[in-house]
DNA sequence: CGCGCCTTTGAAGGAGCTCAATTTAGGTGG
DNA sequence: CCACCTAAATTGAGCTCCTTCAAAGGCGCG
């Protein structure tokens, strides 16, 4: 089993890696101490490890709300994790339509499509100021042919987004607007959670119309079904914020078709 | 075709990966004279490296029409690549209502998914008599840490596939029925096209529900759908049996909204 | 504080669904 | 090999859910 072996990662000039960004929105980072580690690394990583791990990501980046991260067709070089903030992530195909096909939080991991082709395969833009870590992907690459942990970690975020997707699909292919609408909801609810948020109550960053790009519905639709679910005592929505009063209820929105 | 080498397999128990099978069904593999191998395996192997992917890729197994070669929470062992025959891929969920996420031919990988989870999630059925190459993903993952052009292909593999899925959430999310058939039959005869086959004239494998289940529509709707391209002179169909007349009619249908 | 963007709500229309009946094909057993 | 049987496909009629078009109200940002 190949054992870390911190001599054998080359040391990067940081300001080769991507030339569009100033020097004053770059920060450098100490996984060792962030609150979103057990989100975007391995769990088990010896101190060594970690160490390997801190010079992968070794710088992070401010967006600001409305910029974008990167466009599909710029050159891949390296996958970020949501530090703060929030993003929405999108394509469009070659007659100008435009799918969004996420939304990403801390500690979530943004362009992953990338990998293959060397370019990146949509875009992913800020919804509010945020900070992304920086993470050359030759660098990943180097470190998971070493750390056999983080080559399973990197392996296991793969297949997740790909199971992500295909509940997406799922969504969009079998149910009807109450229940995508439900559905979305109570994933932000979770995803809340986890990080420390409150599952009931919180603001959403995104406008009815990336609501309903995403979940295949029109702006109208997604507006309709939120004064809906406030009607029935599902929820309580003032603009962008929403209260969830009744989860059951939500849930009970998925059984009942 | 490859033709069986016994002494060029390394000594495995066979009858340790899938207890399920029997004997009969196994079939050793030589990929070095596979007409699929540029679509299995990254491109300009040495002779060497080529001889450790034959390690990976040490047996086949046969699945008849109808049967299942992995489903929902089996443990996942191995990825499949697909060397005749015909699948579909679908998820479950928790109402119990089924997706179909894919269909895969010759050449395409199958199982990714489980890759993080230990487990498949997701279920694959023949379609019809196939023969899948059996790739133990511990053996994956340890020739990718050491050839750098397997690691690099396994990576791509899994970012193809969420580019796929993404533009599938495209399809469900923002096209509308015409279109969405007309996507699905430029997409199979890109694909049909790619492994030798006519472009314009195949057998459909799938049944209408199953195309309606993947395009997030209805039989009766995919049905009517084939029965107005054939009336407006774009293709041919009699039941399973579809013949494209006019291709670009059909890019249009995707122009035109 | 005002302008623009986002959201809400209504009314009418249509794409795709449901329900139902008929035809066709493919597999099975005599 | 043929007749049967069942699963799959086709087609119609009516309906429903979501969309479209339109107008008004509200929030937030500069």
């Amino acid at each position: 089993m190949p054992t870390a072996n911190v001599s054998r990662i080359p040391l990067r000039d940081v300001s080769r890696m991507e030339h569009s960004e100033p020097a004053a929105s770059r920060f450098e980072v100490k996984c060792s101490s962030c609150n979103l580690r057990e989100l975007c690394l391995p769990e088990g990583l010896t101190p060594e490890e970690l160490k390997l791990v801190e010079r992968v990501v070794y710088l992070r980046r401010r967006i600001k709300r409305g910029e974008t991260l990167y466009s599909t067709g710029d050159e891949f070089n390296a996958v970020y994790a949501v530090h703060s903030g929030f993003f929405k992530t999108s394509v469009v195909d070659s007659e100008g339509r435009e799918q969004v096909t996420g939304f990403s939080m801390g500690g979530e991991l943004l362009g992953l499509e990338g990998l293959g082709a060397g370019r990146y395969n949509g875009t992913a833009v800020a919804l509010e100021d945020s900070e992304v870590c920086v993470m050359p992907f030759s660098l990943i690459e180097e470190i998971s042919r070493e750390v056999r942990s983080m080559q399973r970690h990197l392996h296991s975020v793969l297949a997740r987004e790909i199971v992500r997707d295909h509940g997406v699909m799922m969504l969009l292919g079998s149910m009807c607007a109450e229940e995508r609408l439900a559905t979305f909801l109570l994933n932000l609810s979770r995803r809340f959670v986890r990080r420390g948020y409150s599952p009931s109550e919180f603001h959403l960053r995104m406008t009815r119309e990336e609501i309903g790009s995403y979940l295949g519905l029109k702006l109208e639709t997604v507006s309709r079904l939120f004064s809906r679910f406030q009607d029935e005592g599902l929820i309580e929505v003032q603009q962008k914020h929403v209260r969830i009063i009744d989860i059951d209820g939500l849930k009970r929105v998925l059984k009942s078709h």
